[in-house]
DNA sequence: AAAAGTTAATTAAACGTTTGTTTAAATTCT
DNA sequence: AGAATTTAAACAAACGTTTAATTAACTTTT
């Protein structure tokens, strides 16, 4: 089997699948965009549905629990933890901007249900860790009683607000239209360093900010 | 004409279009969960779309700008103004969580051009203003050196994040599935403390937090 | 090494549904 | 009576999917 074909409609599918959604999108336009036949993507996936799960599962899995390897690691303090999730969280969303946004269509819409769930218990993985982490540092009174679920809420909302719409973090930055944040390392730099000052001010009771 | 029957079209379509999305709904689909006539949609909004837009519309005029009054408000402080501002979108938002499902997945997919740059430029409006308010607070001396756009998203990205989808938000919050926490007056009151807390923690360089 | 045979890949065309929309007749309201 | 509303039926277009025929790529046989 043509692997490169395969991943190649796959890599269409989640920049068509991310601009116009799930439903949005027809096999024809895929097909026309990845220069294939019609008949082919059904050949290779089975049906459009079973496109969307491959790709996201093939998605998925370039980025795997870094989180549980970093809240494992014994050597690090709660809040070096926090700051390697921010740049880890921020590194991967920003390398697949389409793809996340597609996972965020995805969370919105419960229209196909088993997906739906897919993607919701991928995140409230993810949650539980970093809960826990910050759980841990209120216990040993590194951090102020937050609420942390909604300080995850925090993080993981501010990187979604600037995903969500290219047009839309362009026009808050203050940058042309025609520009292009998700490959600017600058923008990289200046979000983790505001999550990091926003969640140091917020967690930290020492004032080492 | 009979305007009740014209809302409450548009009261089934938001339901509609908020949990499948506007592809993902159809006029049949519509017309059967309103219990009216398949070509009244038609008759009443002129096509599917202009539907949208009209609902859309309808939906917005109810929850104008109360933030360019609480900019004005020359009787507040920029941090009284900001627990103002955070208090009213959170009302806003738990009061329609539908509608605002709808705006995010218009703001994720730019297939109707027209009406997504309409979103962001809502959007965009109420950026301006806020982000304002928190450049003066650092002039003044009163707020730390933050990124005023940055802060902004962090405050509207964190509601968004619970607004996203009902399960996740009770997974985060612990809650049985069946729960409604956009309904519930303790999960507001909690919101709001937390984004209060950390816009406090954030911005002020004294700590009467 | 060439030919025959077998499987995999690719194609254009057609399938039955469903889509949004329109029509023209019937009903209701003023 | 006349205008506004409501209806069931029909419209063409687009949808995801399947089919059956053709080409390409390997394997096996001689």
């Amino acid at each position: 089997m043509s692997n490169d074909k395969r991943e190649h409609i796959m890599e269409v599918a989640v920049e068509l699948f991310s601009t116009n959604g799930f439903e949005g999108t027809s096999i024809r336009q895929l097909a026309q965009r990845a220069d294939v036949n019609i008949a082919m993507i059904n050949y290779y996936f089975g049906s459009k549905e079973k496109l969307f799960e491959t790709m996201l599962e093939h998605k998925a899995s370039y980025m795997r629990n870094r989180i549980e390897a970093v809240e494992a690691d014994q050597s690090l303090t709660e809040i070096e933890k926090l700051d390697q999730i921010i740049e880890d969280y921020v590194a991967r969303f920003l390398s697949q901007p389409e793809f996340h946004r597609v996972l965020q269509q995805e969370l919105l819409v419960s229209q196909r249900e088993a997906l739906h769930q897919n993607v919701i218990s991928l995140f409230a993985k993810n949650t539980q860790n970093v809960v826990a982490i910050i759980e841990k540092g209120i216990r040993k009174k590194q951090f102020r009683k937050v609420d942390p679920p909604l300080v995850f809420s925090s993080i993981i909302g501010t990187i979604n607000q600037v995903m969500q719409s290219r047009t839309l973090c362009n026009m808050l930055m203050n940058k042309a239209s025609d520009n292009n944040p998700y490959q600017d390392p600058q923008f990289k730099k200046r979000l983790i360093q505001h999550l990091k000052q926003m969640i140091h001010a917020q967690l930290l009771i020492e004032k080492d900010i």
